[in-house]
DNA sequence: CTATTTTACGGCACTCGTAAACATT
DNA sequence: AATGTTTACGAGTGCCGTAAAATAG
């Protein structure tokens, strides 16, 4: 059973006669006969009784007619569903850096969603170097990371500038601190890097390093005095979050992030992710 | 689209692969490769990411997998509908005398609908030869008639055994009345023919007729005097319709009636003709 | 004779398989 | 080298059109 077959099968339901289905389907008139009576012959029973003047449907041919088209309405949608200028649906997967999540993905994918309703969203959180594993094994079809990419395989915007700002213990110096921790994400996170690399420049090289999943869990060891961190300052300056924690200036240039969302270069991007890049900001 | 396509498509989205698809599918691998961007291409988008090993989804892709497995589904079910061995469904018309359907099909439409409630019965009334007409329009799938038919194009099966009865009001001698009616269905009623030829043999011509649509109808007219008619023993002795009428024996032949279901011949009847016909009873 | 369906037949496009090339690990 | 996908090409099937026959009013 073809989907071509159906098409005519309905063809000449709708008319009622072998005829003049085939002048509908611009086909010639004993063609649809004989693919007719291939169904027939294929179902083992008639689909249609031979009248004088034209044919109407059996018993089995109304059956069938009922589902014919429910098939050609499916193909149909699919079609639509498939075409250049569909509405923006599908899945769209995201992942993002923990913070970025946190703070300027909420507003972004509630307008998003609210334009594309049809999208289904669905948003990770990863450390940068996660992500674009992510990206380029087809597990997401876009990303925001901070620092830089492979230009050959991947193509990025610029979305979101951050000033990062140190998070320490209240009455303590960072640089001085015994038994200094470092709390970040989990490896692959951009900023362990770059905190790493200031105390480095600092002069402080003994420390440990504790992974947590989360900002509240970040903030909390923080404020316990347990170790400094390093994070966007729009991440911290919520005010729910920003007490018991001492906040640090960096210098130049590591104060300075670029948060970029990346996908795939050489491929045709869905139309749910044109759109999204469409909706990003400009940085 | 095809729905051969589709099986292929579906089949490498859920192997993963092409070449293990070919093998599900015992085709080559080559030619599941061609037959995918075939798709692609008449889509013009790709489907599925080509990875070092295998493939998978893209999110067109995806949307299409959706679509392709509810059409698969339908057509599954379409063959199972239509199947040698499937349950009886389907439409199933049946047109049958007045007086049949009043008094001996309640209880038999009743026990099929509760063995094959997939089938949707469809029982119109009409006078035997109008029901003959629509049986060869195909209009209905089966009759109950009273009368000879043409062995040539229908085949018949005896169900009921009738006895006439005359049907007059009280206190009157129908032979004598005066400003005779006599009260039959619409033209094509076999009650009418028997009764003319009674009243013929009896010496009686001068009469009107009177067509009415429903058992009750006439029943109501002879109570109040109008005229005669000749109905089923059976239709008539039921408690709530036999006051103020008068029932006359008849003689023999005339008394004896015949009624019959009759199918076309020359045809393989639908699974819910065949069920309805062995549920009938012998006669 | 008109309208319609059925059958017979030939060309051609499409699908399948073989085989070799290409890509990636 | 092994695994998997793509490309090139020849063979056969099945679809479509032409044409003529059958059927019915």
């Amino acid at each position: 059973m073809e989907i071509n077959e159906l098409k005519i099968f309905l063809a000449v339901a709708r008319q009622g006669s072998i005829s003049r289905a085939a002048e509908e389907l611009n086909y010639v008139q004993s063609n649809v006969t004989t693919r007719i009576k291939q169904l027939e012959e294929r179902f083992g029973r008639p689909l249609f009784h031979r009248k004088s003047k034209g044919v109407c449907l059996t018993a089995s041919g109304l059956i069938l007619c009922d589902y014919a088209q429910r098939i050609i309405q499916l193909t149909g949608e699919a079609h639509d569903a498939l075409s250049e200028n569909a509405v923006p649906q599908g899945p769209l997967a995201i992942s993002s850096m923990e913070t970025t999540a946190a703070v300027r993905l909420p507003s972004l994918l509630a307008d998003y969603h609210r334009r594309y309703p049809q999208v289904a969203l669905n948003l990770v959180s990863a450390p940068s170097a996660e992500s674009l594993k992510k990206l380029l094994d087809y597990q997401v079809d876009g990303a925001f990371i901070a620092g830089e990419v492979d230009p050959q395989a991947i193509e990025s915007c610029e979305v979101f500038e951050e000033e990062l700002v140190l998070v320490a213990p209240l009455d303590i110096d960072p640089l001085t601190m015994e038994s200094l921790k470092i709390l970040v994400f989990r490896p692959g996170c951009s900023y362990r890097a770059r905190l790493e690399n200031w105390l480095r420049q600092n002069g402080r090289l003994g420390y440990h390093s504790v992974e947590l999943g989360s900002i509240e869990g970040i903030l909390a060891c923080v404020a316990a005095g347990m170790g400094i961190s390093i994070l966007p300052r729009s991440v911290v300056e919520r005010p729910h979050l920003m007490q018991n924690c001492a906040l640090h200036e960096l210098p130049e240039p590591v104060r300075r992030m670029t948060t970029r969302f990346v996908w795939r270069r050489h491929e045709k991007p869905s139309t749910a992710l044109q759109v999204f890049r469409e909706l990003l900001p400009a940085p």
